[in-house]
DNA sequence: TAGGTTAAGTTAACACTGTTAATTTAAATT
DNA sequence: AATTTAAATTAACAGTGTTAACTTAACCTA
């Protein structure tokens, strides 16, 4: 009934208790599943006080994301000090499938729904920012790994490496997260399979004259 | 307002008429955005009369799914009668990855959103049913292959073995059709990614003794 | 052939959704 | 002390999937 928040910082403490409530119901339900009412029931306020901090679900939805890349920038960040570039490269990928199969629901919000194109303008992640940008900290890593020789000399373009490397684990992750329960497949362990899938990387990818 | 269907025959027909129906909308706006009410005016009926035929909307989407993987099945058949075994597993990605491209919404609804897990039992495709069962060609396709003595000598299952090429296929075809125009990366042209995944897998299965 | 039964199809209705408009009300400003 | 401002609310809308109640034409039996 009052107005409770005055100031700009507690504006912003508002806004992140939404983005944490959404998330919190998103992750355990699914985005479609959660209602706004919902969102808003779980912080005591009513539904139509989001719209004063977001002008519809999909942004909402959009500022989860946006919090989330951040989560998984975090989570890939450890490996960046790994001195090897090979090491490097090898540990980023298991990290980042790690993430994926611990975090299933923020990894299908973030790369597995269909929404809006991502435009760097309107997000609050700083592209190119090695603290917040995942993608840019793969382009890094593979770009460092090609600069110290690690790949077969036929391989020209890191990005495309990157992006090809980053198809392949996200193909794991996603088809396990959509399709482990189905019957229709007799799954091999998902160990073996992400062994497999780094193994033909590596064997493809590595310049092995040791 | 009068009964006209009264057959088995003339219910079948009925039946994949709505089918029909709700397919085009799905693959035009998606499933979310597709209302039962849209389904049946398009062809004539009420919205409710849907329901006689198929207990929800998750079980239309779902007979509409195994509708196309059928097709899929359909897509594949033809690389089947290629002679060599490694031409043969090679066309076969390569069709795959063409359908899915060429049919974006088509495969969303198969392998890319939540749906509850398929259950053999329940499905009207014949599991094993070469004619049928896509997943069931593709093991196929890469065990044949490994009895040729296609793969290097590590690889012991062929299962295993179509399940992680599966996965890289996916991921590439998953990650294009969600995040093509997503403004954060500079993809490389699909083209170049998809062969270079393909030099990848080749590069890291092929027995190369020729 | 008359009359009741069946079931395909309908309309009405329910609980719920995202969202907008109108309204309240406490603080900030004058 | 009166006025403005804006945070928050309730009321309301158009639409959703789905269920219940209702028609009504064809079929089955007498």
């Amino acid at each position: 009934m009052p107005p409770k928040v005055r100031t700009e910082a507690e504006k912003q403490v508002l806004r992140t208790l939404i983005i944490d409530a959404a998330r919190e119901l998103f992750v355990s339900y699914g985005v479609e599943a959660v209602t706004m009412r919902e969102v808003a029931k779980r912080i005591g306020y009513s539904a139509t006080s989001i719209y004063l901090y977001f002008s519809d679900k999909e942004q909402l939805l959009r500022a989860v994301v946006d919090a989330d890349v951040l989560k998984l920038a975090s989570a890939l960040k450890s490996t960046l000090s790994i001195s090897d570039p090979l090491e490097r490269f090898v540990q980023f990928g298991q990290h980042y499938v790690q993430f994926a199969l611990t975090n299933p629901n923020h990894y299908r919000m973030m790369f597995m729904t269909a929404h809006l194109p991502c435009d760097p303008a309107l997000s609050s992640i700083e592209q190119h920012n090695p603290e917040q940008d995942a993608y840019h900290q793969l382009i890094s890593v593979v770009s460092n790994a090609w600069q110290a020789g690690v790949f077969k000399p036929g391989f020209k373009d890191p990005v495309l490496i990157a992006q090809t490397v980053w198809a392949a684990m996200h193909g794991l992750c996603a088809l396990h997260i959509n399709m482990a329960e189905d019957a229709w497949i007799n799954w091999r362990p998902l160990e073996a399979r992400i062994q497999m899938m780094l193994d033909l990387c590596m064997q493809g990818l590595i310049n092995d004259n040791k």
